[in-house]
DNA sequence: TGTAAAAAATACTAAGCAGTATCTTTATGA
DNA sequence: TCATAAAGATACTGCTTAGTATTTTTTACA
């Protein structure tokens, strides 16, 4: 890799941590500039402003990581049920980078930027529904393969998960840790029994 | 009512309002002394500064409007399975001061301060547990009353009510509308239902 | 009505902010 | 190797921020 590519790259790292713990509007970016110890010149040579930044973030370093956490293990053909629990169950105790005292890196963007920057909403947006899809299309072929009862709605459960991980991961920043998160996993196996 | 309690009302509803419209990192007290023309002396008679105020909102503003909303419709000895969902329409598409685009206050602010205030987180996770505690009390009555089956962990269904709620309200901020909402009352509707 | 305190107005400070202008260093290819 | 552009460094600007200091007005009540 090229050395410019390189401090590209750790400024979008090290941002994304930042903007996770700190939210992005409270991220100075001379906040970045002093962890990433990369100058004002050089920064402002990648990045036309703060918002370019933060929308690079997303498409380049957001977006991938959610399609291997939240979308890779949709393509698995077994059971979609069991496969939603698992992803569930190792994005809220396993995961190393997710923290319960930040929450979700794209929940907490959506709450902070969507109502002001329609570009943020759109890059944010695409996101979501792509997560949306993948959930409804696995629930949909689980459906066909007698995993999944005929009469469920793909979209509407879809909801129910989708809604419920971001709830929980805001109400599990108030009284951090499992107290939250381990009963919320359980109701969500006996819900998704009850779709079988 | 005594003037100078008018004018420390009017800051603390005002202020309200723009933080939840804006958030409370990015709502400064200028914005909040111009519209409500109150002059920097008079906020700070009133405030010690800005986190006071904060704190002031979330226990004389918040609190009391969470009472009515969220709570007090969990008093009826009604089935609570209808109650619970009743007030999730209510909330999700009746209530004239919560809009989509905005979600929700307490949500908002958990999101926000959370992570980083601990008085604001304090004050929060009693509010919440305020809700929790209701809504843990009104399944159980509606299990000894034989609405709701024995066999249903109270708390656990409060945390998939409660966050589902929460997670609907961030989802709702990108495709703004009831495209979102109806679809998870649907199945939110159906959920409740398999307690019986 | 006079006076003391409550309440509010005004002007300011010091720090932080995003972004710019200008300069220096480093890489690249003829 | 040398010219040219890419990449990065430094110092600055203009503005906004929370909060303070000081003064003025209003209120309450003896």
């Amino acid at each position: 890799m090229k050395k410019s590519e390189a401090t590209r790259l750790t400024i979008l790292q090290k941002a994304f941590e930042l903007i996770y713990v700190k939210g992005y509007q409270t991220t100075s970016i001379d906040d970045i500039l002093a962890t990433t110890q990369v100058t004002k010149g050089a920064f402002y040579y990648h990045f036309k402003n703060k918002d370019e930044m933060g929308l690079a973030i997303i498409s380049e370093i957001l977006k991938p990581t959610m399609e291997i956490a939240f979308i890779s293990p949709l393509q698995s053909l077994e059971n979609p049920l069991v496969v939603i629990y698992d992803m569930m169950h190792h994005l809220l105790l396993e995961n190393p980078f997710l923290k319960p005292e930040f929450g979700c890196p794209a929940s907490n963007l959506i709450q902070e930027m969507t109502p002001w920057n329609t570009d943020f909403n759109n890059a944010l947006n695409e996101l979501t529904h792509q997560w949306e899809e993948h959930l409804i299309e696995s629930l949909e072929r689980g459906k066909q393969s007698g995993f999944v009862r005929k009469d469920v709605n793909a979209r509407q459960v879809t909801l129910m998960v989708m809604s419920s991980y971001w709830g929980i991961r805001n109400l599990g920043k108030l009284d951090l840790g499992n107290d939250t998160y381990l009963p919320y996993l359980k109701e969500l196996k006996s819900y998704l029994n009850s779709l079988h």
